[in-house]
Parts: structure tokens; sequence; C-alpha cells
DNA sequence: ATCTCCTAACTAACCATTTAGTTCAACTAT
DNA sequence: ATAGTTGAACTAAATGGTTAGTTAGGAGAT
């Protein structure tokens, strides 16, 4: 029986929520054996033991938090929708996809870079279940079957396609202040927004004949 | 001073060293907060007072870890050899070497993870300075001017085609223990090796007019 | 006798987790 | 209505295991 309180201008958010919030970016800025429990409950403004009496440990905060990301993730890619006729527009279209998938939840770059730093354990399962029912995987291996059915595309591996798109799309999203130095990219945010745009050029014409 | 027992099949390794070799398991397997300097102790069969009178703090074994890791990969890249006529020759090289950096020093992949997840400063500097004394953005930039002057290649600008490429070279050296359960890669070396070419081809192929 | 390499045993601080108790709003029986 | 009951949300203050870093000293070579 939720009551929306018209008078609110936002919904008045549960401790359990700002403790959350906290976490997040606690956790990725420091990751899981880096963040401070103490220092959550400074950032949520709240008593330490109010984690404890919502999550247990912080083990089970910090999985909590990356629950709620891939929760997110797998809404937005549940919105997207990648049907068109031409392959150039879907590959493009994924490829806009991620960069904004990446853009909108940044805070969960560093908190998958590290969770795949110690095996992948924690994200596999929740990660292969999101990207299985986005059916992302399956619209790109009929896109290659299709494209080389109709011999438009040369003969590759839709594994190793999909690898090295991803990688494109993927990388500079993460490398970012590394690569910015070393290759003096002094316009970070112009970059980034050509980048779909340019991958998907890029791949499209490293497939077709 | 030092001296080469020519009776010893292996040189012994100094205890610095040992230290060395077991502070870069730990710290590829936990992090620097997640690592313990008394498990390095265990790990290297020695005391842990030895790591301080060897190397002071364990932030200092960390950069200590870190810049061996990045000594190497630069010795490594020095013998490369990156001269040839013909682009899609270099480009088929570069890929190579990059897969056998990382096949080479996979311990190094988690601790680059890390280190990038939290903003990349411990990298930057020896990292820019390794890739530009390796001559590698130099080569990259000057293969793309040429193939553009000569009109093989199609307009695209010389900082999007290398991040796209590290990202396709590096991109499944990073996540495949998510990738292989997403896209059923079984056999995992068989793929890791058949990467450079299928790579360097994709990549060229996306240059080409 | 002094320097290097090494050890066992310590300590001080840190930090996740617990505990014992408080507040307050909603519900219940009188 | 009112006193009594309950349970969820909350707090301040331990507790205690863990862990980086220290110390005081010993053996062996030069």
């Amino acid at each position: 029986m939720e009551e929306q309180n018209t008078n609110m201008p936002d919904k008045p958010k549960g401790s359990a929520e700002i403790i959350l919030d906290a976490a997040r970016e606690e956790f990725a800025e420091f990751g899981l054996e880096g963040a401070r429990v103490d220092h959550i409950a400074a950032r949520a403004n709240i008593n330490k033991a109010m984690i404890y009496y919502h999550f247990g440990s912080k083990e089970k905060l910090y999985q909590a938090v990356i629950d709620d990301h891939v929760g997110r993730i797998a809404a937005f890619a549940a919105n997207q929708n990648f049907d068109a006729e031409n392959p150039a527009v879907i590959i493009e279209k994924i490829a806009e996809y991620m960069n904004r998938m990446f853009a909108e939840r940044r805070s969960f770059v560093p908190i998958f870079l590290r969770e795949i730093a110690s095996g992948g354990d924690r994200l596999r399962d929740s990660f292969t279940r999101l990207i299985r029912e986005s059916g992302i995987t399956a619209r790109f291996r009929s896109l290659i079957a299709y494209g080389q059915a109709t011999g438009q595309f040369r003969d590759i591996s839709a594994e190793h396609a999909v690898a090295s798109f991803i990688g494109m799309n993927v990388f500079y999203q993460i490398a970012a202040p590394v690569f910015n130095r070393v290759w003096e990219i002094h316009d970070e945010e112009k970059f980034r927004s050509e980048r779909p745009k340019v991958v998907a050029d890029l791949f499209l014409h490293g497939l077709l004949k």
C-alpha cells in the first residue's frame, strides 16, 4: 500500500537506499578491501550499526551494490531496441548502447575492473544472465551469419568478431585516464562522444568484403 | 660487484628477489589492500622483518612490483622489431607483440586493472614513458599517415584507430574469465592464440578503402 | 669488531562486527 | 480515550581479531 505524497518533490529515500548510494561511491573509489564501513556510514550520515542492521555484513553490502548495478544495466538493456533491417544500423545502435551504458553508470567501471581482476566470480553469473536476456548475443550471431550468408561479409568467426567489437567499444571507456595521457587526448568528452560512430564504421568495414 | 658462481646451475636468488617474486603473486591475487604482508613472507619462506629491511613498507614493495613489471615489459618492447615495408605486416607484428606481452606477464593483468580502477596514478607516468620509448605510438601514427597519403586507407583519426586496435587486442586478454562464459568459449588457449591474426586482419580491412 | 642478513616476539592501531539499550509509531485490549 | 505491548529503526560504546610495522638481538663473513 504505497502512498505517493504529492507534496514531496523527490520521494524520500529510506535509509537502506541512502546506505546503498554511499556504498556505491565508497566501493567504486576504494574497492571491497579498501572501502571502510565507517566511511560509508559517514557518507550516508547514518550510524554504522544501521549498515549491519540492513545488510548484515560488508561483503553482503558489496554484493548488494553489484546486484543493484547489474539490475539497472539490465533494465536499461531491456528498454533498448536493436531491431533494424540494415546491419550497419544495428552495429551503430549497439555501439551507442555500450557507450551510453558506461556513461550512465561510470561508478560501475572500477567495480567491474576489480571484479575481473579477482577472477570475475562475483560477476560471471549475473552478467551472463544479463547479456543473455538482453538478446545481444543472439542478435550479434544472427547478424554475422546473415551478412555472411548474403555474401556481404568476409568469413570471420562470430566469437572473434564480438570480442573485437566489444573491446573497441569498451577499452577507451575503461582506460581513458592512462590512454589520454599516452596519446595526448585533451578533450576527453569530445573523444568519448565520437567513439561509437567511428567504432561502428571501422568494425563494419572490417567485416565487409 | 656481482659475481657469477659458475658452479650454480641456476643463479641463486637474493632474498630481495625472492620477496619480489612472492609479492608479485600475492598482489596479483589480492591487490594492494587485500594482500597480506605476512602471506608474502610465508610465500617467500622468509621472515617478515626482511620485507621491511629490503623494501621499507608494503606500499613501497607494491610499487617495486609494478616498476619491475613495467621494466620487464619495456625491455621486451625494446627487443621488438616493428620495421617492415608492408602495413599489414606491421599491424600483425604489433598485434602479436601485445598478445605475447600479456601472455608472458599475466600476473601484471590484475595489477593493471586494479590500478586503472583507482585512477591510474601509479601507472600513468611509467607507462607513458614505456610506450613512448618503445616507439609504438610514433610507428602507429606514421603508419596511418602513410596509408592515408598513399590513398590505401580511409580517413580515420589515428587516435581513434589506436584506441580501437588496442581495445581489440587487449579486451579478451583481460576479460577472458567472463567472456568465455558468456560466449561459450571452451578452448581458451586456442582462442587466445588465434586472436592476433584475426584482429590484425579485421583492423586492416577496417582501414582499407 | 663491524657490517650484512636474518629471526622471534612484540606492539599499537585499525576496523569489522556485536551488544545493550533507546525511541517512536502502530496496534490492542480495556 | 488510555494504558500496555510490540517491533522496526536507531544509537553509543565496546569487543576482539587482524595486521602493518618495530625491536632487540644473533650468526657468519670480512
